[in-house]
DNA sequence: TGTACATCAGTGAACGCGCGTTCACTGATGTAC
DNA sequence: TGTACATCAGTGAACGCGCGTTCACTGATGTAC
């Protein structure tokens, strides 16, 4: 045995991945170098490479633990619609439009991600689609099909928005941009679709 | 006078900003290098620093072009139902998917705004602001301030629509999201806010 | 109990490489006389 | 008409720098005998 306890290196493991993270969402993945995130969790830069084959290594961990937190979140919720409400407005709060490092990763990272490797790819697949049905266990699921489509949506409205909110440089406009998506996201959330068009519909819209 | 008729040196440098823009939406603002992309206007790295001043120069001039490119095309758009649902089509079809070079600056690029100089955000803003009206102004004017509101959700569910699509590995993943965003848009562009709650209810849910 | 050795997480200097940027130079043209 | 000079968009080698990655080494601990 070595000088270390035995789950010590697991924990080092894990305080890399919880610090790339971090800084991944700061400054992106190209942004972000090994030494300053290895620095971060208290080691030198020649650490790294006993905990990870590479640094593409390290962002499909990062990316895949990531989603998963996200997704965990969600589920953990208690059910109702004042629960889903609240997640909405703690999602779409200037508190974590403000908390880059420590905030939502698809809305830190999304159009980074079909740039990376295949495995990140998969990573962020499978995320994706965790959160996507937890969002959708929340909706009434009289038609679970629709209800995914729905969750997509909100999803959608809820990635999108906050990194416009931090793009922009007007105050104003940012806290419109959040407010707005509340009342969007609710719309999704709580109603029908106002337009039920049918199938045949659907195929002259198509074409 | 020089070797060049007048105009040369305005073109060049318009050339620089249109390469620029494809390579920027392809591998990201970092991911893209000034000798690869003033070789795809025909120069060499030297040359560059006639036309602008450094790189962040080029990337907020680059935005600032790219974003108000998007806001003509919608306002370039004939007025009714039929054609905005045609404008949805056409942004969330698997063409413009998979043209990331020549697509939607805001999918491709969102998520590095924020880390980038103020001069680029400004510019960013300003683009957002004219394609966010540029939508609005197609919706039913009875209420511009809600128009907006409704635009800037339809914007977000179009960019992270895309932005996901892209990111996903799954070939039917990828559509479905692209459908439901359709789908979704549309909701939004055609009915009022299925919740239309009191600014006392307002309050409430703010709490 | 004491000594020699194995283990192994972490160190830190060094590597090649590509980046953004600089700068002395080129060379085709227009202008001055 | 001919010659010398000014202009200026573009050239291409060179710069310092930080990156991802490698690797010989350290040193605190456990094990063997």
């Amino acid at each position: 045995m070595g000088r270390y306890d035995s789950g010590h290196k697991e924990a080092t493991r894990q305080r890399l991945i919880d610090c790339a993270g971090r800084r991944f969402k700061e400054a992106g993945f190209d942004g972000a170098g090994i030494a300053a995130l290895v620095g971060d969790a208290g080691l030198t830069n020649g650490a790294f490479y006993g905990h990870f084959t590479s640094k593409d290594d390290l962002i499909a961990t990062v990316v895949a633990q990531q989603l998963g937190h996200s997704a965990a979140h969600i589920e953990s919720l208690p059910d109702g619609v004042d629960s889903t409400r609240a997640f909405l407005r703690s999602y779409l709060s200037t508190g974590h439009r403000d908390d880059v490092a420590g905030g939502c990763p698809s809305a830190a990272l999304l159009d980074e991600i079909p740039r990376r490797d295949h495995v990140t790819r998969v990573a962020y697949t499978e995320g994706v689609q965790s959160i996507v049905a937890a969002i959708a266990a929340r909706l009434e699921p009289t038609d679970p099909s629709a209800a995914i489509d729905r969750a997509l949506g909100i999803y959608a409205v809820l990635v999108a928005s906050l990194q416009i909110a931090r793009a922009v440089t007007d105050p104003d406009l940012s806290e419109r941009v959040l407010a707005s998506a509340y009342e969007n996201a609710l719309a999704l959330a709580m109603a029908q679709h106002a337009v039920d068009v049918s199938p045949d519909q659907k195929n002259q819209v198509a074409r």
